[in-house]
DNA sequence: CCAGCGTATCAACACAGTGTCGAGAAAGCC
DNA sequence: GGCTTTCTCGACACTGTGTTGATACGCTGG
C-alpha cells in the first residue's frame, strides 16, 4: 500500500518536545487553523490570527511550531494518513468486479479529501511554496501511482485488460487527472465537474483507458 | 476558437500611461522578471530584484507596474495569446485523421508552454494567491474546454465516435489531465511523465476515451 | 529661450508580517 | 523551599510591500 511519507521517520512536526499539558495548546492551534481556513486562504491567515485564535500570544505560537506552514503539513499529514487507510477496500474488489471495484477506490479519497476540503486547499495552495509540501505530496502521488500501475498490470496479465501505454505512464496519467478534478470541483474553479458527477466520469474514463482496445485509425 | 481572456478588454496591465519612452523601462522589467524567472520561483523574486534588474529604484518599478503579479500576468497573458493561435490548425485536421489531428493540436500547447517554462511555472504559482490569475486561467481553459467539447460532438454526429459521457464532462477532464500532466512535466516533479512521452501518453487515452467503445462487465 | 506641463525618478516613510531573544511566571519534583 | 523544566510574552531586528512628496528631465508653444 501507499507507504512512508508520513509522519513515522519525522514524528514531531509539531511542538518542540511532545509532552505535558501544552497539548492542549497545539490542539487550539491546529483547530484553529483549520477553522480560519474554511473561512479564507492559506495565505490570508497570519501567525498572529492563529495565535490569537488559540488564545496565546503571537512569540507563544512558535514554542508550539515553527512555522505557520508547520501547522498546515500537519494537519496534511494527518489527513493523508486518513485517505491511506480507507481506500485497500476498493483495490481488494477490483477483480472480481472492476467498475465497481475502481469507483469504491476512487470514492475513499474523494471522500476524505472532500470533506475536509478547507485542508485540501491548503495543501495545494502551500505546495507551491513550500519544498516539505511539495515532497508530501509527492509521495502520496507515488503510493497511488503504483497501486493502479500493479493494478493496471494485474489485469492485463489476467486478461482482462488489452496490452497498451505501459502500465507507469497510464497510471501517471490518470491520477493526474483525478487529482487535477478533485481539485477544480473542491475549490469551485469554473469550469469544473459537478461535485455529484465527478466520480462517474471519472470511473469510466478509467475504465475505457484501462480495458479498451487501441482505437481506431 | 478560443476567444476573450486576453489583454483585449483590459488593455493596459503595465504602465500608466501608454505612450514615449519608458516602454524600453517596461521591456526590462519584463524580460528581468523572465530571466529571474529562469532561476527562481516567483516567490523567491522581490520587487527590489527586479527593479534592480531593470536598472531602477523600487518606487520606480511602481511608475511601471502596480505590483510584481501584474508583471507576471503580463507575461502569462502574452504566453496565452500565442498559444490560441497556435492550435487551430490540429484541430481542423481532425475530422480526416483524428489521431494526427489531435497530437498535433495538443503540441501546440505542448510547445508554448514548454518552451517558456518559467512563465508556465508561475502562473501557476501565482494561481494559488492571486484571483486575477485565476480567471485568466480559467478563461484559458473553458476554451480549451469548449473546442474539445465541440470535437467530441463532431466526431459523434459523424459516427466516428461512439456516445457517452456527456461531451462537456467528458472534455473538462481530459483538459484538466493534460494540464496537470503537463506542469508535472515541466516543473521537474517526482513522479510525472518523461517530456518525450507526455504526448504520446495524453494522446492515447484521449483516442480511448472518446473514440473506445464502453468497457466490459 | 524660457515658462510650463506631462514624464520619469527616487529618498524617506508607514505598514504588515516573520522570526528571535531574554526575562520572567508556573508547575513539577526531590 | 530550592532547582529544573515548561511555558509565556514584551521588545526587537529584519524583510518586503506600497505610498508620498520633492525634484529633475525633456519637450512644445508662445
Amino acid at each position: 500500500m501507499n507507504a512512508s511519507v508520513s509522519t513515522a521517520e519525522a514524528p514531531a512536526r509539531g511542538r518542540r518536545t511532545p509532552r505535558a499539558s501544552g497539548d492542549e495548546r497545539e490542539r487550539a492551534i491546529l483547530a484553529t487553523a483549520e477553522r480560519l481556513l474554511g473561512q479564507g486562504s492559506l495565505s490570508e491567515i497570519s501567525v498572529e490570527d492563529l495565535a490569537k485564535g488559540a488564545g496565546i500570544s503571537r512569540p507563544t505560537f512558535y514554542f508550539y511550531f515553527p512555522s505557520k506552514d508547520a501547522v498546515v503539513l500537519t494537519l496534511v499529514d494527518r489527513m493523508v494518513e486518513e485517505a491511506a487507510v480507507n481506500r485497500a477496500s476498493g483495490i481488494a474488489k477490483l477483480a472480481e468486479e472492476p467498475r465497481a471495484g475502481l469507483r469504491l477506490a476512487l470514492q475513499a479519497s474523494f471522500e476524505v479529501f472532500g470533506s475536509r476540503r478547507a485542508v485540501t486547499l491548503a495543501a495545494a495552495e502551500l505546495r507551491a511554496t513550500n519544498a516539505e509540501a511539495r515532497a508530501l505530496w509527492s509521495g502520496v502521488m507515488e503510493g497511488w501511482i503504483a497501486d493502479a500501475s500493479a493494478v493496471i498490470e494485474a489485469e492485463r496479465a489476467r486478461g482482462a485488460a488489452p496490452p497498451g501505454l505501459p502500465a507507469r505512464d497510464l497510471a501517471t496519467a490518470l491520477i493526474q487527472m483525478n487529482e487535477r478534478a478533485h481539485y477544480a470541483t473542491f475549490a469551485g474553479e469554473q469550469p469544473a465537474l459537478a461535485e455529484d458527477r465527478l466520480l462517474d466520469v471519472l470511473v469510466d474514463i478509467w475504465m475505457r483507458a484501462i480495458y479498451g482496445a487501441d482505437a481506431p485509425a
